[in-house]
DNA sequence: GATGTAATTTTGATTAGTCAAAATGAGTAA
DNA sequence: TTACTCATTTTGACTAATCAAAATTACATC
């Protein structure tokens, strides 16, 4: 029933909140996360109160309501079982699956959703490490530490990378740094702004802090 | 770059010149076959004539480029490679996989379909026996007759089913008339407009012509 | 040739989604 | 308070796609 752009904006809606305090999400932000002038998101905003989607309180902020959380998270399975289903079953590369993903996650209808996931043995995050929401709407709420700010020497194992540009994710191919990845970081120099991490026996990589924030891992 | 709506027009007036002498379709027939009110078809081809997808004779009729046959050629394989897909890796029945593929045709990318058509063999026709266009938008054109006008008493084989209906599916895979199946027209009755037909081992089946006509069978 | 019918085209309106630019308002600095 | 800035909202306009209903036209029939 929800159009295509109101599923993308309630995706968009629903991860801006999750950075957010008070899940109270700006005007401004949300404009420039969907991608559209900021009269346009006012617009749309209040079509989605009108449908109780979202709370809306002009020039404070914009916050799903209980309905639209649930249809947020309904797209962002279909997002995310598409992508793992796109790697594992048709053999894209990570690095690709993003933008596809995008597109498919409102066409696919919850029957063949369904078999997808069956096929995929029930999985329980995508290739980048991202959380499939369960049907029901659940998310597994981990709290993963980054190799910008996780103990040094201890041995780590890669379980998320929290970006999706293309470029992004062949680099951290390239580099090891890909989800179920063990390594260690070696050192951190807040000088020279940057982590260095070693993975089994590759040499050791050096990246800036902004790149090692979005490397998120779990102690192994 | 074309939308989903124009994809759709070109794809059923593809089809409906299929069924026309000199290609050339009716105002009428095609906004009944898209859908559409007749001043929305007339709107619409105007706008396809502009992009050099359609010749348009106002009052004569559509017919489309070689730009546009091109493109409809396209959805079509992309239609019927879903259909495939759909049977033969995610396990659907054939009689529900048609409005399933009429959404995922405008939403998968040459290069996801290119991974789909690998992994299933580079099949030659979809679960209901249409041919699948190749990338260059060549059409394996088979004449093949009905169970209305074959030999009777001859051994033949289903090719094809002219008709996507799920009502009408499931009825003709319980009849066992089903692409691959191998069977005999035990007679015909002009009065009664019945066929009778026998498929190996099963009771023999008596359909109207109309829907033995919508049964294509080849020799075997 | 005149007329009637039925298909087709035109017209006027509507909805969803969008933008640019003007108007508004809330908070900060003076 | 007053003024200023910047985010937000409003306004006016546009495009794609649609419909209903009025106007047109081609064709068959008389």
């Amino acid at each position: 029933m929800p159009s295509t752009t109101v599923e993308d904006y309630l995706k968009r809606l629903y991860m801006l909140q999750q950075q957010t305090e008070r899940r109270l999400v700006s005007m401004g932000s949300f404009a420039a996360a969907v991608g559209v002038a900021p009269g346009t998101a006012t617009a749309m905003v209040k079509t989605l109160e009108d449908s109780r989607l979202v709370e809306y309180e002009s020039r404070q902020g914009v916050r799903l309501t209980d309905a639209g959380e649930r249809l947020a998270l309904h797209v962002l399975r279909r997002h995310r079982l598409v992508e793992q289903f796109l790697v594992e079953v048709l053999g894209l590369d990570w690095s690709e699956v993003h933008p596809e993903a995008e597109v498919l996650e409102h066409a696919i209808s919850d029957k063949v959703l369904a078999r997808i996931d069956e096929l995929l043995g029930h999985p329980e995050v995508d290739p980048h490490g991202d959380p499939i929401p369960t049907p029901a709407g659940d998310v597994a709420d981990r709290t993963l530490a980054s190799l910008a700010e996780c103990e040094i020497g201890q041995p780590m194992r890669v379980a998320q990378v929290l970006d999706q540009d293309e470029r992004f994710l062949r680099f951290a191919d390239e580099s090891g740094l890909t989800p179920g990845i063990d390594l260690t970081v070696e050192s951190r120099d807040d000088v020279a702004d940057a982590v260095t991490v070693r993975a089994g026996e590759r040499d050791a990589v050096t990246v800036g802090t902004s790149v090692a924030a979005k490397i998120l891992v779990e102690g192994v």
